[in-house]
DNA sequence: TCTTGCGGGTGCCGTCTCAT
DNA sequence: ATGAGACGGCACCCGCAAGA
């Protein structure tokens, strides 16, 4: 009895041998359908064990989601994913908690619900290092494409948990917008990005926050904040005072 | 023997800590 | 709130080792 099989190897075999229990040979008109009968048993065994990893898979994908409060769509792409990365036979070596991370963390983004890498790391038992290196072999391999996430996509979700009215919300977009006109956005943390937009759109509109709150929810520092809100004033002229 | 994944070293850049 | 310097992550490259 084994535990690395998934029945503890308690099925019958059918080997490869013609011959029957006794040793006999198997008549050459019953081989044929001895051939059959074991490509049905490989077949069975296998997408047996496929259909239980895909059923652990599928749970854990969904203790995931609902963890970071995602919507259904979210739950299905991912799934999308992951299936097609079982298809594709990527899992081998690597765990499935770190696939089903990573496929997690590639739905956010194409449904433009961006997490972040540390947020997905923190729901799941996968380290952030993992969840990156795992999403960018999937994305190779899969030949799935997806732009760089856009600060814009944090604004909502950052914005309802500061609670900050559309007004800002709109502000801060623009901000965003004209920023990535300028090319101030490549090569800066979208988050920090989105994070000085909101700051800026909600002094512009009385709606002040501290750096401390806003860099509290978008998970970055007040320092990083401050190095964009500068950038991002002087170099869009707002010539307004914070 | 060849392939492929993984760890380690390096340089760059953003982020963080700390002092003011 | 701000600035200086340290830290740490990531991309990139290389060599090693395990599996086919």
């Amino acid at each position: 009895i084994t535990y690395t099989i998934h029945d503890k190897g308690l099925s019958t075999m059918i080997d490869w041998r013609n011959k029957d229990i006794y040793g006999r040979d198997i008549p050459a008109r019953n081989r044929a359908q001895w051939y059959r009968l074991r490509k049905w048993q490989r077949k069975i065994r296998i997408s047996g064990a496929t259909e239980r990893n895909l059923a652990f898979a599928l749970s854990e994908l969904d203790r995931d989601s609902s963890r970071l409060g995602l919507p259904r769509s979210v739950r299905e792409a991912a799934s999308v994913v992951y299936r097609s990365a079982v298809e594709n036979k990527l899992i081998r070596g690597r765990s499935i908690e770190g696939v089903v991370a990573a496929s997690l963390y590639a739905a956010c983004r194409r449904c433009k619900v961006p997490r972040t890498l540390d947020e997905i790391a923190e729901v799941s038992r996968v380290s952030k290092k993992e969840v990156g290196r795992t999403y960018r072999f999937l994305t190779r391999e899969l030949n799935i494409k997806l732009p760089p996430t856009s600060p814009v996509d944090y604004v909502p979700r950052f914005a309802s948990e500061l609670g900050l009215s559309g007004e800002v919300q709109s502000r801060s977009i623009e901000i965003i917008e004209k920023a990535m006109e300028k090319g101030l956005t490549s090569g800066r943390g979208p988050t920090g990005v989105a994070a000085a937009a909101l700051y800026i759109a909600s002094v512009l509109l009385g709606e002040r926050k501290t750096q401390r709150d806003v860099a509290e929810v978008a998970g970055v520092t007040e320092v990083t904040i401050r190095n964009r809100y500068k950038e991002l004033t002087e170099q869009l002229e707002m010539g307004v005072t914070l």
